[in-house]
RNA sequence: GGAUUCUUAGCUCAGUUGGUUAGAGCACCUGCCUUACAAGCAGGGGGUCACAGGUUCGAGUCCUGUAGAGUCCACCA
């Protein structure tokens, strides 16, 4: 039997384990109908947050569904090695040690790494559990698995053969600290406090000098021209003159160039082709030279004369200390403005011009944006409306710098002798050595839907599971991610790599912030596992948004989540206690709260069902909230109780439990475990392999609705009146009722007996109110009491509020009905319930009437 | 500059293809230990759905505009 309360510690024990013993998260049943997810990786590189807390509960909710459904379902679990994310803190751990990654080589670091990756995979893995998530680990990846590196090296090689890799020297983002090239999505722009410098270029064999302003600088000795707009007016006439490149004292050209912008600072800007992207094509068009004068390190390079050597920060304080000798300083105009951050190392990020390899974007977001169109073949979204920012970034997209200076990471297959180059994996022989660097994380993280399973090679895996069915990530991740695993799927698979594409938000604190490790707000899973459970973190985390939109974490809906599955928990044990000895179900003989609760069971599983396929947990969440509490606890378990005695009752209490904790599983697997394995009948040794709930048309009695429905507003209408006034249990009433059964329970609901049921006669009581007449209950409800003059004003206010307002009911109702607009295009059943509750309201109204006339 | 999401009760959010008198949780007020649950039960109060127009028989929902908030992309000499 259960405990008096919920103790969700207790409660999660040991059950993830027995269900992995069982093989319960296992795929590969060839009888049924597969069906395929694939986890997206975590970074071996920490702990998991709560928006991975919901991304797989998500998965695991779809995952649990699927599999009580029928399906073979395989949801493959894996991890990123997060190149140079991982890269970044296995550094930061060395030089705690005082370890330098450069002197302990490049094997050594590898070793250390591939260390660190054993360590937090084994972190994740144990939070998984704690999750309670059915992975099927026997499938599970790493990125830099044997099976997921071969899938990389055949994917690269063939781009390269055909044109969609290349190796070329063009502005990249350089990352001083890591000392490497970066993706434009791996640079998070931050506004920070800067400013314009403003610089003295003196036209040459003049006095006259142009005001160049700056942010950068130090740069200048990598000037090569000095730009102003053809059609500006002020300037125009200066094209072809040079200037002095101030301390360089070397004599640069002054360009027309439509990139210098009129209305911009001074209109005179500074052109320097190997530290700016821009200035990197304006040199382009002119024939510029590059000078480069920064190293990798971020220090400044001999071009840039007595500061070589010095950091570019330092060069570039100092070089204004020598401006400002020099008086060829105007002024210094401090500004904020957003420069480019490393999004791992967090260091101000270097345009650089560097050789790096490239994927040639255009052609690949072509094909996605044309297989988009395409109904049959296109991902969907849900919801739709981000297949919006997917083809927003397709449509404009430049190519994609996927070469890293990282050792951790799959290395570029491209060998280098003399001056030849070969792409192919294994070395073409003597004295050819392998390309250094590594690939961004994000090109194997493109394959993972079909790496996975065994890609290029022709598995059962691939044949069976491919493409996958769903995949469930988060808005952020659309460029980096889901973009390039759908144009690596289309490319090199033929097909989607997902049919269908589950968005989330993200998880902000309480005041609606992003979390994040500086602002310190984040909240660890694990801590709320512990004080809530995992079912309550589930539930919440599942239920409380709208599809793609942001989650508020508030700790005390976790809270009243917990206080929900105590709830459950409750009525489990009432219905445990009085369904021991039961031995079969049998739905027959029901009595009309049987039928009522059978009838709005099979209404939730219907509309449970709908949500589910939809993705929509939030209105799942609510189905079940309202049904569970209001229907099944306030409602049928009360009136279950002077009921107990009947077969049908015990059967409906147990068969109506077990469907709710069916449709809870998906969303609260321990909790739903636990009870089912208490349950008297059960169909199975885990609710995990039982059968979802199908609606059965059988078990259900449409009439009872609006009986039931009236019949319990009518017992909170009494309640009320009886609140409002005072009355207590031993007054007199009568009310009368054509259906027996009803009769008996709102006596009982009511706690009325034969004593105080009377049909007639007040005696020393007095009139207090009628209860309005339904279709259900006949002239029927009337309190007795003596009652003071104050009183019985009061109630003459009440009755005659209730009047006004059944009048201005009616009004608008028979005006609606009158309207010819309404009833041509109104649904018809709409139209006759109209009618209907006019009819009703009318009666009432009726009512009232001679009720305030017998009263005076 | 472009895109996108949002604005509904004191707070946090739902609200399906337009269709009764706009819902929930928390908070609030009143009364109850009615043996499944006081982390509960019973009852109650609280919203001119940001604003202004428009379409429609009918708008929280669709269209246009305004204001405010968030996010992404681009720019940032």
């Amino acid at each position: 039997m259960l405990d008096i309360k919920y103790n969700h510690k207790i409660v999660e024990e040991g059950k993830y384990t027995n269900w992995i013993n069982k093989d319960y998260f296992l795929s590969g049943d060839n009888t049924k109908t597969p069906f395929s997810m694939i986890l997206p990786p975590p970074n071996v590189t920490g702990k998991l947050h709560l928006g991975h807390a919901w991304d797989v509960t998500i998965q695991d909710i779809i995952a649990r569904y699927k599999r009580m459904n029928g399906f073979d379902v395989l949801w493959l679990p894996g991890m990123d090695h997060a190149a140079i994310a991982t890269e970044a803190k296995v550094v930061a751990k060395l030089k705690e040690q005082g370890i330098n990654k450069y002197e302990l080589g490049r094997e050594k670091f590898l070793e250390k790494s591939w260390e660190w990756k054993e360590e937090y995979a084994q972190n994740i893995r144990q939070q998984w559990a704690k999750m309670g998530i059915s992975l099927d680990y026997s499938k599970e990846r790493f990125t830099l698995d044997e099976v997921s590196v071969k899938a990389v090296n055949h994917v690269f090689i063939s781009m390269y053969e055909k044109g969609l890799i290349y190796k070329g020297k063009k502005i990249i983002n350089w990352d001083p600290i890591a000392k490497t090239a970066l993706s434009n999505e791996e640079v998070v722009y931050k506004d920070i406090e800067g400013a314009f410098y403003h610089i003295k270029y003196f036209i040459e064999n003049t006095d006259e000098y142009l005001d160049v302003a700056t942010t950068r600088p130090e740069t200048l000795f990598g000037d090569t021209a000095v730009a102003v707009n053809p059609k500006d007016e002020r300037y125009n006439k200066l094209i072809g003159k040079n200037v002095i490149l101030p301390i360089v004292n070397k004599l640069i050209p002054i360009i027309g160039d439509e990139h210098a912008d009129m209305e911009k600072g001074t209109g005179v800007v500074k052109i320097t082709p190997a530290h700016d992207p821009n200035d990197f094509e304006v040199g382009n068009r002119h024939n510029l030279d590059r000078v480069v004068v920064i190293n990798e390190d971020g220090t400044m390079n001999e071009n840039a004369l007595m500061f070589n050597g010095l950091d570019r920060f330092d060069a570039r304080n100092k070089l204004i200390e020598k401006l400002k000798e020099e008086k060829l300083l105007i002024n210094i105009e401090k500004i904020t403005h957003s420069v480019g951050h490393s999004e791992r190392t967090n260091a101000i990020v270097e345009p650089y011009l560097s050789e790096q390899w490239f994927v040639k974007m255009a052609p690949l977001a072509k094909k996605v944006l044309e297989n988009q169109k395409n109904k049959k073949t296109k991902v969907n979204f849900i919801p739709k409306n981000q297949e919006k920012i997917l083809e927003n970034w397709m449509n404009d997209c430049y190519d994609w710098c996927i070469s890293r200076q990282l050792w951790w990471g799959i290395r570029i297959p491209a060998w280098y002798k003399d001056n030849e180059m070969k792409v192919q994996v294994e070395s073409p022989g003597d004295g050819w050595i392998q390309d250094n660097d590594v690939l961004d994380t994000w090109f194997s993280s493109a394959l993972w839907p079909f790496s996975t399973l065994g890609y290029p090679d022709n598995t059962d895996l691939y044949n069976r599971y491919y493409p996958t069915d769903v995949l469930v990530t988060g808005y952020d991740i659309i460029f980096f991610w889901v973009a390039r695993m759908i144009f690596q799927g289309l490319e090199f698979t033929g097909k989607k790599p997902f049919k269908e594409c589950v968005i989330h938000g993200l998880v902000r604190d309480k005041s609606g912030r992003k979390m994040s490790k500086s602002l310190g707000n984040g909240i660890d899973p694990m801590d709320m596992i512990d004080q809530y459970g995992c079912d309550a973190l589930r539930f919440f985390l599942t239920t409380n948004s709208a599809p793609g939109q942001d989650l508020r974490f508030d700790e005390e809906k976790v809270k009243s989540t917990w206080n929900f599955i105590n709830k459950i928990w409750n009525a489990s044990r009432f219905t445990l206690i009085n369904t021991e000895n039961i031995d079969e179900i049998k739905l027959t003989n029901l009595s009309f709260s049987d039928k009522w609760i059978l009838t709005r069971l099979q209404q939730t599983i219907q509309s449970v069902t709908n949500n589910m396929n939809k993705y929509e947990f939030n209105n799942v969440g609510a189905e079940l909230y309202s049904f569970i509490w209001d229907d099944f606890c306030d409602g049928y378990i009360e009136f279950s109780k002077f009921n107990m005695d009947k077969k049908s009752t015990q059967s409906t209490l147990i068969y109506v439990l077990t469907n709710i904790l069916k449709l809870l599983h998906p969303f609260m697997p321990f909790v739903t475990e636990e009870i089912y394995s208490n349950l008297a009948i059960k169909e199975n040794e885990s609710i995990m392999i039982s059968d979802y709930p199908k609606y059965n048309d059988n078990l259900v009695f449409a009439d009872t609705i609006n009986l039931m429905k009236e019949t319990r507003e009518f017992i909170t209408k009494v309640r009320t009146i009886k609140k409002d006034n005072n009355i207590k249990k031993d007054s007199l009433f009568t009310f009368n009722s054509s259906n027996d059964e009803i009769k008996i329970l709102i006596s009982n609901c009511l706690k009325l007996n034969d004593d105080n049921i009377i049909i007639e006669n007040q005696g020393n009581y007095n009139k207090l109110q009628i209860v309005s007449k339904t279709n259900i209950l006949e002239n029927n409800l009337v309190y007795y009491y003596k009652e003071t003059e104050d009183e019985k004003n009061k109630i003459m206010n009440e009755l005659n509020k209730e009047k006004d307002k059944l009048e201005s009911s009616i009004l608008k109702r028979e005006k609606l009905l009158s309207n010819t607009g309404y009833i041509n295009n109104a649904p018809k059943d709409l139209i006759e319930e109209e009618k209907r509750k006019l009819e009703n309201e009318k009666l009432a109204l009726e009512d009232i009437v001679k009720k305030i006339a017998s009263y005076n």
